[in-house]
DNA sequence: AGGTAATTAATTTGATCAAATTAATTGATA
DNA sequence: TATCAATTAATTTGATCAAATTAATTACCT
């Protein structure tokens, strides 16, 4: 009777969850979010939740106000600029890395992702469209195998969901224009050029969005 | 009868004590550590210390396996490579932001720790060394006021700490060439360049000390 | 009404304990 | 002696509660 099912701590998983929330346009800028309401709706007790918490306030998804509250940050233009800064250093890289290694399996989840994407902005699902775009980006992402870069660019995104969720709202779905087919194409044909520019103008298009909410 | 004092929650100023133990070469590369051990050497509960390990492992500065012990990770050439190329990105960014916003009392507080930082070479002391490097650093950083640009930083400090104390424990202090004389140079010139320069140069240096300790 | 102190409510925080999980030890068998 | 199961010890994990802290409400006075 081997072992065979490691079995993960809960706030492990609570806080894939929250982290989930975030990223997927669940919560909202500015929102503040307290313990025990997290684990009600979660259904989970509170000293998990607490732990999942102070890990997500270490990536910036979440902030501790003075208050010991905890509030979804809302985004400014002076954030705005230092993560795109980082993005474009560090995805550009993650996607040469990642499409070097990515797998004909690799390829074909991307291209399964590329549909969910194209059919989420068809429906106007905004979750759906956050979650599909997310999946696709750290599929290549974690092709490469980078974990320091891989956690720095996880933590640039959770950053920026919230915002996008609000991007989705006042732009809709509609007018976001998709440089995943270009990735995949570039993909298809070991185009690692093609690759890294797609990703790259995909960063720029998404932080331009995002300015363009950002109240003055 | 103001509240002047903002009591902070013992979480937090225990996460600044073991951040400190890691940033500072206080606990060896690989070494386990337990939160019962570190509550007890702290002083303190075991609840607030979780909250801080949990903080400090999406840092970077810890690590949790898989049987859910905490360890204190050991570098490879791989990370080293990913450390490498943020930092040259970031830092001599944050150090530019922050030397046009140096006003004259942070000049001299970086003299002083220049100071520092020489006692403690002539001393070997590594600790103090450690120490005194950070806040020297950390002190220009802080003047770019780039809050997330400071704080990936800080998650990749706290990744070579423990490195460093090794390097110094192999190579001694008295190797260890100095780049903050040029740096404090520069901005008493209001020499950005030679800042920025200054930086770079320190940067790979430390990298590449750190490099020469990495089993192959 | 407007402002302020006092009171109440809500929330976070940290200690403690039992259960779960993992590691270390012992002992039996070949 | 080596191996493997069983037992014991050590550690993590999560629930619970009391204390501390912060927010909201009420009561009171001008």
């Amino acid at each position: 009777m081997n072992k065979v099912v490691v079995k993960k701590p809960e706030h492990e998983t609570i806080y894939v969850q929250i982290k989930e929330m975030v990223l997927f346009g669940e919560v909202v800028p500015g929102q503040p979010l307290t313990i025990h309401g997290l684990a009600e709706t979660i259904g989970a007790g509170v000293t998990p939740v607490r732990e999942a918490i102070r890990r997500l306030t270490a990536e910036g998804g979440l902030a501790t106000l003075e208050n010991r509250r905890v509030v979804v940050p809302t985004m400014t233009m002076h954030w705005l600029e230092q993560i795109e800064l980082v993005r474009l250093t560090v995805e550009p890289e993650l996607a040469e890395i990642g499409a070097k290694k990515c797998g004909l399996d690799r390829i074909l989840e991307l291209e399964r992702l590329d549909a969910l994407i194209d059919e989420a902005i068809q429906k106007g699902d905004i979750r759906g469209y956050l979650e599909a775009n997310y999946r696709f980006h750290f599929t290549i992402y974690d092709a490469a195998d980078a974990l320091i870069l891989r956690r720095i660019t996880e933590s640039l995104w959770v950053r920026i969901g919230p915002s996008l969720r609000v991007v989705c709202g006042r732009f809709g779905t509609a007018n976001l224009t998709d440089q995943h087919r270009e990735a995949t194409k570039g993909l298809r044909d070991g185009d690692l050029e093609k690759v890294k520019r797609a990703l790259q103008e995909d960063i720029r298009q998404g932080m331009e969005f995002i300015r363009q909410t950002i109240e003055v």
